[in-house]
DNA sequence: ATACTATGTGAATAGTGATTCACAATTGAT
DNA sequence: ATCAATTGTGAATCACTATTCACATAGTAT
């Protein structure tokens, strides 16, 4: 038998052994036997830390936001510049996308039609709060005079989004072979063209 | 026992229902039995006309491409100033995406998890299907002078996209309490300004 | 009318994966 | 050292679905 861990040092391992599941297969990469097995467990032995799989999602969801908002956060405070925080925004957002596809994947379209309401107002509460941050950088950037102040933030942060979603498609349906790099050279200069006053 | 239909038909009938299925609750709300209740049949009949439910999805991707080229060609057809066309198609897409939640989930997120590769070569065609129609209007419109022509046709249909996408993400987890229409006409205006000459 | 093919049915089968359970080993406290 | 709670194990079970199969019926051509 292995040795004793702190309680909750465990349910973090197999949170975080889940999410590296997900990150990389989806949601249906995600198994009880799977994940067992990562976190040197039989099946069974799951069940010590988490009621059940839906309990294993859910604090996956939870790990999701940590993160998603922290590095919103790491990359306001890269920069004063509200171009160069988006920038870097972008940046760390497709590097993150990148490796770990299957997040966007299980938050954008599988939680989504989750019958769990409780799900969906999770991934919610996601969303809502990347946007949210994203927002609060374009006013910013609005208060400092750089960004033209008749776009409202909230709608510029979606707008925002759609610059990073459709990447992460079109680089999964073609196997990689997608130019994520060049697109963006392409469309983020014309989305800070759009923006600046 | 039911009268019997021209060769096709049924298939045809099954497909159209289990796209139906697919649209409202995504792929994992298409199963074989319930498939069968709508077409007035029990589980096993299905195989009478299908060898597989991977057939069934199959022939589901096929009639997905169908339907989105053709109403980006009708769309192409409703003006000839390139912008309306582009306009119109956003209304179409929004709309079709609205009452059909479960189709971009499926072709943006399942499919292209889908370990077969035969299956995400299929949703590539659709997207690149749809994105060369986008492309081809831009294209068109720099040739008219309408549209500058400094940015390439493929960069911008893929903008494009990523002006539709996050509308059906967050419309979803707001149990549809997000302002699509509000957020298209903010949008909208901007992504036009951007390309306008 | 006969025979052949296509279609439909109900019951059984199979495969996958989550979950339960009785039992064993470990740990920490007293 | 002992006891109780926690954690781990292996086997069994459950739940859900797709799928198969032997049999029945309807349609169609001869």
């Amino acid at each position: 038998m292995a040795a004793k861990l702190k309680t909750g040092a465990k349910q973090r391992i197999i949170t975080e052994q889940a999410l590296a599941m997900l990150a990389k297969h989806g949601l249906s990469g995600v198994n009880i036997a799977g994940l067992a097995h990562r976190v040197g467990l039989v099946p069974s032995g799951i069940y010590r830390h988490f009621k059940s799989k839906d309990e294993i999602v859910d604090a996956v969801l939870n790990l999701i936001l940590e993160r998603l908002t922290s590095f919103a956060d790491e990359a306001a405070e890269a920069s004063v510049d509200p171009f160069d925080q988006l920038r870097s925004l972008v940046q760390r957002h497709v590097a993150m996308l990148r490796d770990n596809p299957g997040i966007p994947s299980f938050v954008f379209a599988e939680a989504i039609f989750s019958s769990q309401s409780r799900r969906r107002a999770k991934v919610r509460r996601i969303v809502e709060s990347y946007l949210a941050r994203v927002a609060r950088i374009i006013e910013r950037g609005q208060e400092l005079g750089r960004i033209r102040s008749d776009v409202e933030p909230k709608a510029a942060a979606v707008m925002f989004l759609g610059l990073i979603q459709p990447l992460i498609v079109l680089r999964q349906i073609t196997d990689g072979a997608f130019d994520v790099r060049g697109q963006t050279e392409r469309s983020w200069p014309l989305f800070v063209e759009m923006l600046k006053k």
